[in-house]
DNA sequence: TGTACATCAGTGAACGCGCGTTCACTGATGTAC
DNA sequence: TGTACATCAGTGAACGCGCGTTCACTGATGTAC
């Protein structure tokens, strides 16, 4: 269960304990003010430190907020794989542990799709931390541009998403399987899909896995922001029923 | 056609036309670096004034980005009522100018749903100045609350969304109406209308308002942020497809 | 086990910067008689 | 038309602030013999 740790030197384990202390508080400043006025000395003073301390830790003020965008998109992946995992169990051995779902055409599958999960997944780490979504998903800083092995960490979690569409099953009131007919804009997709990464999804789950991206990133981002405050209305709604779109189970079209 | 302006002292008119420039200078700033980094002395320097001169002007730096952010609402506001006077033409003696489709009902409809005619124009305006849609529909700076007006315009622009939503045609393929049957969610809508502003749109109509919103505002948001970059595919047509599921003309599921 | 040395965390002072904002003042522009 | 006054735009100096970052230094911790 525990992970083998490299044996470190006492030393290693101050430094890695501190980094992530400072890290713990950039997080809260972003939290209380947003990424634009993260301040390491700032930082320093609440932990009890004078500013030119943390310079042991990050070389620059840029450098750390690097650090928090990979970790906001490396908590993503991480989300999604577990999620993935809970959704679709490896067929090793896995004890049968309750009665299937009536209609479930294949034995093995579990009660709700690997994409609902992926919702749910998503929207719970969204909320857990705004700001940290925003990072990841929000107003880009002009002229900034991330590392290459964060564009890296963005190609699984979309990873994640192609497995989730080409494993829908296909079983919607209407029968609209997830991996049926393609869409104009999935053969476009399907003409362009570098950025799938070799992912062998069909044209229709490549559709559908933007839309997903696209439709719940719009709900999510307006409701954060604080848009649907005071309408009235319940924002959780919304997003299953975009999901439940998304599923083929209801549309508004 | 010229608006009759209120006689307008030298004076006035010269202060409107400062705090015009100075607008302009504020947008340009905001577009190359971000609204935190928004700096009124900067602004003074690129004007050839000196920094406190701008107090003459706007009180505070909040009460300059305030005014902008006004100005973007509205900007939008106009936009959509532009776009909404060309898709419905005032039925008083409109020269009709060309052939009426052939499967168009109704033969003062226009030629796209007022829907379609939204939707271009929001993009049109989003591409034109991406900060601009940041300001709106960007990451909240935490704490930050608009003034009671500028909620006032949202609602404007809910307005000629609600309106489009209600007029569209009843011309699916499959023959779903806009106005159609009610979704769970639209019926959510309609008991909490609070937003709605006493519009009478029927719940199928404030339902697809909502998708409209949330769902352009994914594919911009993510397009303007450049996610989508170097992913190969053209964002224009992810946006058509979107559009046209919301149109009822064609769907993913 | 004890001494000698190297490593490294953290400090305090300092640099230069740009920020928002205030204040007393100059000089030009408009107004009233 | 001309003078006297009020209005107001803009300046320059100044205040206080916090920022990122460098640098020389102290003192504690770990390592080698």
């Amino acid at each position: 269960m525990a992970e083998v740790e490299n044996a470190k030197s006492p030393r290693e384990r101050y430094r890695a304990q501190v980094r992530a202390e400072v890290k713990e508080r950039a997080w809260e400043q972003i939290a209380a003010a947003g990424a634009s006025a993260l301040s390491l000395n700032a930082i320093a003073k609440k932990m009890g430190m004078s500013g030119p301390a943390l310079y042991r830790y990050f070389a620059s003020r840029d450098e750390l907020i690097t650090e928090l965008i990979r970790d906001a998109y490396r908590s993503l992946a991480d989300t999604f794989r577990a999620a993935a995992a809970v959704a679709e169990p490896t067929d090793v051995t896995e004890p049968t542990d309750a009665t299937e779902p009536a209609d479930s055409t294949d034995p093995a599958q579990p009660l709700e799709p690997a994409l609902a999960t992926l919702a749910h997944a998503l929207r719970g780490w969204a909320l857990a931390d705004p700001q940290r979504y925003f990072l990841v998903y929000g107003t880009p800083v002009p002229g900034y541009h991330a590392p290459d092995d964060v564009t890296a960490i963005a190609s699984e979690i979309m990873a994640f998403l192609l497995d989730a569409c080409a494993a829908l099953p296909a079983t919607g009131p209407e029968s609209r399987p997830a991996t049926g007919p393609a869409t104009p804009f999935g053969e476009h997709l399907d003409a362009h899909r570098e950025w799938a990464a070799g992912h062998p999804a069909p044209p229709a789950a490549l559709h559908r896995a933007m839309a997903f991206w696209t439709r719940l990133h719009g709900v999510l981002s307006l409701e954060l922001a604080g848009h649907f405050d005071g309408m009235g209305f319940d924002p959780a709604l919304l997003f299953a029923a975009e999901l439940d779109d998304l599923l083929g189970i209801a549309g508004i079209s």
